[in-house]
RNA sequence: GGAGGCAUACCCAAGUCUGGCUGAAGGGGUCGGUCUUGAAAACCGAAAGGCGGGUCAAACCGCGCGGGGGUUCGAAUCCCUCUGCCUCCUCCA
């Protein structure tokens, strides 16, 4: 959400800097004349309340010297019927416009490259050789069904579409990822560990600000007014809602391992097969939350932890920067860790990591004191994945993939998978 | 699932029965001082505190006692409703 002040005050300039986003911005004419109304009625009520106030002091003095009271109760008896009027009319407007300004996306840093869609995105940095395979290299999905690993059919049974079993060392495999990334970020990067409720409220979907504008891609429960964690960036980030920092708590970073899930709205028809785009995947996140003038640098070592992952399994990548068209509602910076997948000859996305600024910290109110006596301002949240696990597992099967069939476990994997160096059948 | 209790500011806590000098007491904490080699303790003193309107900034005004609604001239206080927490019983990995 972005302050209303300073969308009051800068308007024009908000205004063309949403517009490289691309999106919808016909919420933001509505603003203006939502606003001014809104003061209107403020000062219009609050005149009338501090009337009743002075009112009300008078006749409970008459009242103690048992003087005739009546004329004036009579008087406020009308008065009480304004406010309330006015009150009603407040409330209406206040509604509509948390709407607006809850509809607003973020405004994109001065750094982020200008763009429409994803070609327009910039390469900040390659890391890593390309396999290069004297065979046909095999999809994922190929791999883990010779090796009898990964299960879509009997999950598409059990379930439906867009889910997995894993089996046997694939399983192993899964756990394995899940342990290394979260030791890496605990016990070198500095993060404290968290295991977060995997169903959160509306309220905590609001303060990330996947609502109310982004429905349609989160599961919700029937019968309760809860919903599945559509990455821990939920509950991490709203752990902290609500409440203030001195300024020696900060900044905080976490760790997080949660199963994620998607309801993958609008994507029908992509990614059908394999772990790349799944209703419910693992993931292990990084939530950051610093003052203000550090979040650029935390970005840069946040996206940097989330790279040292793919540098100990030594898997190729690059990190794309984001360009405006394509930086997602709530960032205002966005990098993309993007993996190489050898069987698309492409990279695809395994880590998204942003800064929200106090785009989020305004929604979820969470703040800081700088000193003592100070005034509060709001925290600066980001967030990157540290990985996803499932498609690291993908990127594992096909760029460890050996001729005969089986996949070469990468080195710093071997203590998690019981020592073993290769999967075969 | 059954029975009862609780929710007040950064924290603790009075006020709720009996609505109106509560413009939310008091304490802790914070800050300054005395004392001390230094600290702690004790004592003295002080400020401030959330949200909104307003202003260059103030002044000023309104709101705020878990959330929402109602009664009333007036609600922390009365009524309804929702949520969370605690205790006991029941059940459960």
């Amino acid at each position: 959400m972005l302050d209303m002040k300073f969308l009051r005050n800068n308007f024009q300039e908000v205004k063309e800097k949403l517009a490289h986003r691309g999106e919808d911005l016909s919420e933001l004419e509505r603003f203006g004349e939502l606003d001014e109304r809104r003061r209107t009625l403020i000062s219009e009520t609050e005149m009338l309340k501090a009337k009743r106030n002075e009112a009300s002091k008078q006749i409970s003095a008459l009242k103690k010297e048992k003087k005739d009271a009546e004329p004036a109760i009579k008087e406020m008896r009308e008065v009480g019927a304004k406010i309330k009027e006015f009150d009603a009319e407040l409330k209406e407007i206040e509604e509509s416009l948390k709407l607006i300004m809850l509809s607003i996306p973020n405004i994109p840093h001065e750094s982020v490259p200008i763009g429409e869609d994803e070609d327009d995105n910039v390469l900040a940095r390659k890391w890593g050789n390309l396999p290069v395979f004297d065979f046909d290299e095999k999809s994922h999905w190929d791999i883990a069904a010779e090796l009898d690993i990964l299960d879509f059919e009997r999950a598409a049974k059990v379930t439906g579409s867009r889910f997995v079993f894993y089996k046997g060392i694939g399983t192993r495999l899964e756990r394995a990822l899940i342990s290394f990334m979260m030791d890496l970020h605990a016990d070198e990067h500095g993060y404290t560990e968290m295991m977060p409720p995997q169903i959160v409220n509306r309220g905590s979907l609001t303060g990330t600000g996947q609502l109310p504008k982004f429905a349609k891609d989160v599961f919700k429960l029937e019968e309760w007014d809860y919903f599945l964690i559509p990455t821990a960036e939920v509950p991490v980030t709203n752990f902290h809602r609500d409440e203030i920092f001195s300024v020696e708590d900060l900044p905080k970073k976490y760790t997080a391992y949660s199963a994620n899930f998607r309801s993958e709205a609008g994507s029908a028809g992509r990614d059908t097969r394999g772990l790349i785009r799944q209703h419910q995947f693992n993931k292990v996140e990084l939530v950051h939350f610093t003052k203000p003038e550090d979040s650029y640098g935390t970005l840069e070592t946040l996206t940097g932890d989330a790279e040292k992952v793919l540098q100990r399994l030594n898997l190729p990548y690059r990190v794309m920067s984001m360009c405006t068209g394509d930086l997602g509602f709530t960032a205002a910076k966005k990098y993309d860790i993007e993996v190489w997948i050898p069987s698309q000859e492409t990279y695809r996305e395994i880590s998204s990591c942003s800064n929200f600024e106090d785009f989020q910290a305004r929604r979820a109110s969470i703040r800081f004191r700088r000193e003592a006596d100070g005034k509060l301002e709001f925290v600066h949240t980001l967030n990157g994945s540290g990985l996803a696990v499932g498609r690291t597992v993908a990127a594992i099967l096909e760029n460890y993939q050996q001729k005969d069939g089986s996949v070469v476990i990468p080195e710093a994997l071997r203590p998690y998978m019981g020592g073993k160096h290769v999967i075969k059948t």
